[in-house]
DNA sequence: GCATGTGAATAGATTCACAGCG
DNA sequence: CGCTGTGAATCTATTCACATGC
């Protein structure tokens, strides 16, 4: 868990810099700040301080600053941090400078709907492939593609390079799809199937359970409701 | 952030019981116990151990033990937990013993990707209320119910008795929903609008920001692609 | 004997508080 | 003087290790 990796990495602007693996919660965060900053930049302001950061991000400033001192020293005392350089660090370290090639696995309700968000090819993910073991779905136009059979997964995903995958299959089939993608290369996986996978080393997983989701919301309104002792609020 | 509440709550065997906040680390793991749980159920197994079930969860044994503890002595020493038992236990605290009136705000890809969600019924989380700011999505069934008019929200949320409501509406009017839904009532959000939204102490709000995971997947895909360092698998 | 329940140890993340620089 | 960057303090969560009890 514990991730002390040292990288020399090449950069946009030729230069490079020996860089140390980032906290996950401070890699979870920064994409917060990257939209509170492009919000910035749409609006011409040029300079944003940790406070003000941290008062459009809900994040506390102190956290603000010690995150972004993870990138490096960006900020200028007294000042604060320059919009367009930091957008730029950010992105860098995101990865978002170039198109990231996601697949989706199952073209159910959710996987439609996610195929359809515009939020995906307005930050650089092209979805470049698309599977669903229902023949009459094969076909079916979904991003800049269509619908494959499930068979052609493996073969595929290897062939477009895809780095990413999102997984909206039925939990009974999720572990199967997940060892295929494993398999064809992919190294980053978003899994929705309400289900726990399993990934070698080296593979980066992440879950989205909307079951659970609401049977936590369930808990605390139950608390709200029954209890109605004060419940303090929780993280933003 | 702390919650050191102790409220005395009515039970449905007609005990009650001096009850402490659990963690919010841990309310988030028993759904998932709760799934294997019922899983092992349904094959028939009567009891399990804590090892077992890390094992089908991905949990460290001892934080399985430490979780259950929060609810009760519940185990057996020398024999494991009751199957049985401990579902009612953990179904009582996270309040699915009752069911919740649930709204959705925005009926686009995601609203009704998550409205016909077969989970949420399952689970006992019926759909009361529906609402999109479009005329022309209004009266389109969505479970129970059908679509009304954006107008309509505070009114109808509170004659329905919503306690939980999910958003999925754009981020710009997202905000207005949710300060519109705490008025009418509602104590817990779900908000997949990509965008801060504040709530007063006593709404408890979770976020599920799909570009957000995105963003966290492509570093570290970038991480795997270009710096080829051994990196460390994460949490499952 | 075997698995729970839990104090102690560890790890990680957040917040505080202030030195140091522009 | 204001705001960053960061060590120290705190809080939360996880893991270890073992006494306890069926």
């Amino acid at each position: 868990m514990v991730c002390s990796i040292t990288a020399v990495i090449g950069r946009d602007d030729g230069t490079t810099a020996r860089e140390r693996a980032i906290p996950e919660a401070t890699v979870a965060r920064l994409p917060v700040y990257l939209r509170a900053l492009l919000e910035a930049a749409e609006q011409q302001t040029t300079t944003l301080s940790s406070d003000v950061l941290a008062a459009r991000t809900g994040v506390n400033a102190a956290q603000v600053r010690k995150d972004l001192s993870h990138l490096g020293s960006y900020g200028t005392r007294g000042v604060g941090y320059d919009v367009e350089f930091l957008v730029r660090q950010i992105s860098r370290q995101l990865g978002l400078n170039q198109d990231r090639r996601v697949a989706i696995v199952g073209v159910g309700n959710l996987g439609q709907a996610l195929a359809r968000y515009h939020g995906f090819p307005a930050r650089g993910f092209r979805i470049v492939a698309a599977f669903d073991a229902d023949p009459g779905k094969v076909g079916m136009p979904i991003g800049d593609t269509v619908v494959r059979p499930a068979a052609e997964l493996v073969e595929v995903v290897t062939q477009e390079k895809v780095g990413i995958a999102i997984v909206t299959t039925p939990p009974g089939v999720a572990q199967d799809v997940v060892d295929q993608l494993v398999v064809a290369g992919v190294t980053c996986i978003l899994n929705f199937a309400p289900v726990l996978v399993r990934v070698p080393e080296g593979v980066f997983l992440r879950k989205v359970d909307l079951a659970i989701e609401l049977q936590i919301l369930s808990y605390y309104e139950q608390r709200a409701s029954s209890g109605e002792v004060g419940l303090d609020a929780l993280p933003a």
